[in-house]
DNA sequence: GGGGTCATGTAATAGGTTACATGATTCT
DNA sequence: AGAATCATGTAACCTATTACATGACCCC
């Protein structure tokens, strides 16, 4: 499968809005940020001018008009060509299908972790669940507000798999201190041992 | 608590090394590699040198002594210096103790389904599950095959994390094809319905 | 002993983020 | 009317990735 001229993530924002009709950049930030989608989609204003030069480079998106309202810049309308629409739908389609390895910092914290001693690491993942805990406690009320305005949930999948992954870190963590201080098999003392020979 | 110099989590594992004792970037670069730290910390040739730079510009490690062999370009030998023993340690802290928001493609896929029709993403997702199959066999042989050659299970807890996760997908996943597909609440129909009208 | 691959580093390019700039609008 | 904020875009900077370069070693 040919490799996609345009990774970022906030291409592919660009390209599903404007399947709504064209947009100026301005009115794409807004709708982003509004939209809430920003919260799945890193966005800064900056690279939303840059991908959007991009895509128009790659022709996913056209010129529409260009107008301009007294002495305010110009604002260029952008809409969606046919090469974009089906970009747009190739390229959900393999996010939706494909599991893609991603870099997550909680991974490689745990990668090299033997670096800090095992007391220590049991009083930051107590930590770490409490936090956890406050994380989902807010996507929770963010969901029910929303299915509370009427939102339909097709809207809020997002989320769920959000509170999905939490839940699944809270399991793993507290199992994870679990495997450390149990009094039989934990290993505290042999990563002490192992600390100590570091320093 | 002040920002941290470098961001970059290749760095974070070249301080870690160091604890070892000093070594030269290629070093540093082969040891990431053999180790399989590569897995959890995206690393690149290039990126490595830049971040040694870096960590070195910032103090928190110090040229130790530079060594040329034969013909072949200079190897610089860096060491951790106290300030970066303490930064390793502090950052470490940090990410084991505060779940980081990341931006994740599924998420962002996830946010933008409803661009695609319904029959399409359940289909998407049924091989999405078996993909997620695959991947977790593999990790699950990773493990053992390491486990079996007496490494111990403190230094694979990161692969045991990815398996949460996956197992998190997985379930999270096919409840969603069940929340489409249920035939008296399933959403297939106003998704449908509202997948027209973009058309 | 010539062709690959390893060791080691630098330079060029492209991508993304922050900062800057300026007219319009709203608030007090 | 001046201060603050919004609207809108560009430019400068920094980071990261790819490509390039070259001596040494190993294999047939």
């Amino acid at each position: 499968m040919a490799e996609r001229k345009i990774e970022n993530l906030l291409g592919l924002a660009v390209l599903s809005y404007l399947t709504q009709g064209p947009m100026h950049p301005y009115q794409l930030s807004r709708t982003l940020r509004d939209n809430g989608d920003a919260r799945s989609i890193k966005f800064n204003h900056g690279s939303l001018y840059m991908v959007v030069q991009q895509l128009a480079r790659a022709g996913l998106i056209a010129e529409v008009e260009t107008t301009r309202v007294g002495q305010r810049p110009e604002r260029t309308v952008y809409g969606l060509t046919e090469p974009g629409r089906r970009e747009l739908r190739e390229w959900l389609r393999e996010l939706v299908q494909e599991p893609k390895h991603e870099y997550l910092q909680y991974v490689a914290a745990l990668s090299l972790i033997g670096a800090l001693p095992p007391d220590d690491v049991v009083a930051l993942l107590r930590a770490r669940l409490r936090r956890l805990e406050d994380q989902r406690a807010e996507i929770r009320k963010l969901i029910d507000n929303a299915v509370g305005e009427g939102v339909h949930p097709l809207f809020l999948v997002e989320e769920d798999y959000r509170l999905a992954l939490l839940d699944a870190d809270f399991a793993f963590t507290e199992q994870l201190i679990e495997r450390i201080e149990n009094p039989t098999t934990g290993w505290r003392s042999q990563w002490a041992d192992f600390h100590q020979e570091l320093a």
